[in-house]
DNA sequence: GTCTATACCGTGATAGAC
DNA sequence: GTCTATCACGGTATAGAC
């Protein structure tokens, strides 16, 4: 019952590939068939050449995966760095780091969302969830401090507000379309981290 | 660089297998190593009897998807029938669903799993894409009807609070164990129904 | 840098004995 | 209801010509 005429096989030809122009072909196959039901075979006719060509820019299926997930903690580790995540108040930087890892997450969609579909059933993937986690436990430290602050409610366990608020921000890569992105009545990516970091702070509830 | 030690193999010996308990196993693996990454091989290991006798049991590996999600989904719909989401303010009968989807999803955790990780590759998980749509868009038109009463506020818009809000609840999933649930500090069911009504309503934000 | 051809293995599924 | 043996196919990856 597999649907072959999927849109993840529409052509993509160019004259040369490079391991990079590959490898932005190869992520939207992945995201849209998952990794492990993609096949070489599907990569080729995705990317206009045989299969063999590929074995030429990288090592193999795997290779793909590890560089797409590369990219995507380059870009959240990068957010920890920028002053607003390390200057301030323990909420005022919190509430930074929530808005520029949503805003993030849909500047480099489709890589970061196969970092967040990972299962940890091979060394790559296990690699990916590890520095995932690295990253999910510095901004639970920074929670903690603002809970120890006072600024937030005391009432939810921090360690569990921590999963929920990451909950709500990659639910992002669930349903958001840069194509849609600001057309059409569909929110922009500013508006969508605004209406993360409203809803996650604040409440819905007026 | 396949792992094929994972606990995912642990055999479970009994005499015999009906289509139900097989499930049970099926279920369990294909959290493991993801639908996709299952093979009969995998199956007839955990469950400890040859390929050839599952098929005795069910048509395929796809059937056995299908009861899964089929359970999965008896479970959420059954809520829309509960007299808590029928009756009353929309915002308190939103409030009951989010609470109630969120124990159910615990209740259910290796169903409703799979569930939400279907990609849409076959008409089985497209069925399944299908019938999950039909389930937020009934919690959507609900919280829609709170907006319109004034409960809820007006700076984020329904569509998004909704996908946010299921974004919240859903990813329990990731993190949620029933075997861990209410021992040695981490929190019970209803103690993370409890915190994620609070958190989506009432925000994290003192 | 691309291709055709192919090696080799694991896949879902079936046949038929017990 | 379970098994062993096997099928046809598609999987990743490689060899070697152009």
């Amino acid at each position: 019952m597999e649907n072959l005429d999927s849109i993840g096989a529409m052509p993509v030809r160019r004259d040369t590939y490079t391991p990079d122009s590959l490898l932005s072909v190869a992520v939207r196959v992945f995201n849209e068939r998952g990794y492990d039901g993609t096949s070489m075979e599907h990569l080729s006719k995705a990317a206009g050449i045989s299969k063999s060509s590929i074995y030429h820019h990288v090592r193999g299926k795997e290779e793909l995966l590890r560089r797409a997930i590369s990219r995507a903690l380059d870009g959240l580790f990068g957010i920890l760095d920028e002053p607003g995540a390390r200057e301030g108040r323990a909420v005022e930087r919190l509430e930074y780091v929530t808005r520029r890892t949503a805003e993030v997450l849909m500047a480099e969609l489709p890589y970061v969302t196969l970092l967040l579909r990972v299962r940890g059933n091979t060394d790559t993937e296990r690699w990916a969830m590890a520095r995932r986690r690295e990253f999910d436990q510095q901004v639970a430290e920074l929670l903690r401090q603002a809970a120890a602050d006072g600024d937030l409610r005391a009432d939810v366990d921090a360690r569990l507000a921590t999963r929920l608020l990451f909950g709500m921000i990659n639910s992002i890569v669930e349903w958001y379309s840069p194509a849609r992105a600001g057309r059409n009545g569909s929110a922009s990516s500013e508006q969508v981290a605004e209406a993360v970091v409203r809803t996650a702070f604040s409440g819905l509830r007026v």
